[in-house]
DNA sequence: GCCAACGTTGGC
DNA sequence: GCCAACGTTGGC
């Protein structure tokens, strides 16, 4: 199984509008970045996902989610009225894709952002990269336990 | 709101 | 293929 990342701001989808969710579950759709595109496209069914808030007084790690359907074309960049509309998209050659995941939990509180930056066992880790604009990156097995052990 | 650090676009 | 200009992300 492997770990990964996703970030969400909070004001457009937080941890809590998953739970929201009809199954808890939900389409990750408008990811409009190639690396973070071929990330999704790495996916397996059943692995999990830190959910991290970004953009927002406190962002941080917040939740767990995994899996539950492995990449497929993501509609939106179809739609013209869709803010991820991308007219070099079509049915015949998407151009982007989408995973859909399931809520698994929420932390008793928010891993901040400040203390990943303090715990040692994450150094290195891509996330704590400067400059690092990804919204979804790959996390280290080690790394994930060790988020989960700082609640 | 600022700004660093990217990624993307498009002219050449 | 280079690179300047531009747009976006995201912490602060």
């Amino acid at each position: 199984m492997n770990y990964w990342l996703m970030k969400s701001e909070p004001d457009a989808f937080s941890i809590d509008d998953l739970v929201a969710r009809p199954g808890k579950r939900e389409h990750w759709d408008g990811v409009r970045n190639y690396q973070a595109r071929n990330f999704m496209r790495e996916m397996k069914k059943g692995d999990e996902i830190l959910f991290y808030h970004s953009s927002c007084p406190e962002p941080g790690v917040v939740g767990v989610a995994k899996v539950v359907k492995e990449a497929y074309p993501d509609f939106t960049d179809l739609d013209p009225e869709s803010k991820y509309y991308d007219p070099k998209s079509s049915e015949e050659k998407p151009r982007w894709f989408m995973v859909d995941i399931q809520y698994k939990k929420k932390l008793k509180r928010t891993v901040t952002l400040k203390e990943l930056k303090q715990n040692p066992q994450l150094e290195g880790m891509q996330l704590l990269r400067k400059g690092n604009r990804l919204s979804v990156m790959p996390v280290a097995a080690s790394e994930f336990d060790a988020i989960l052990a700082m609640v």
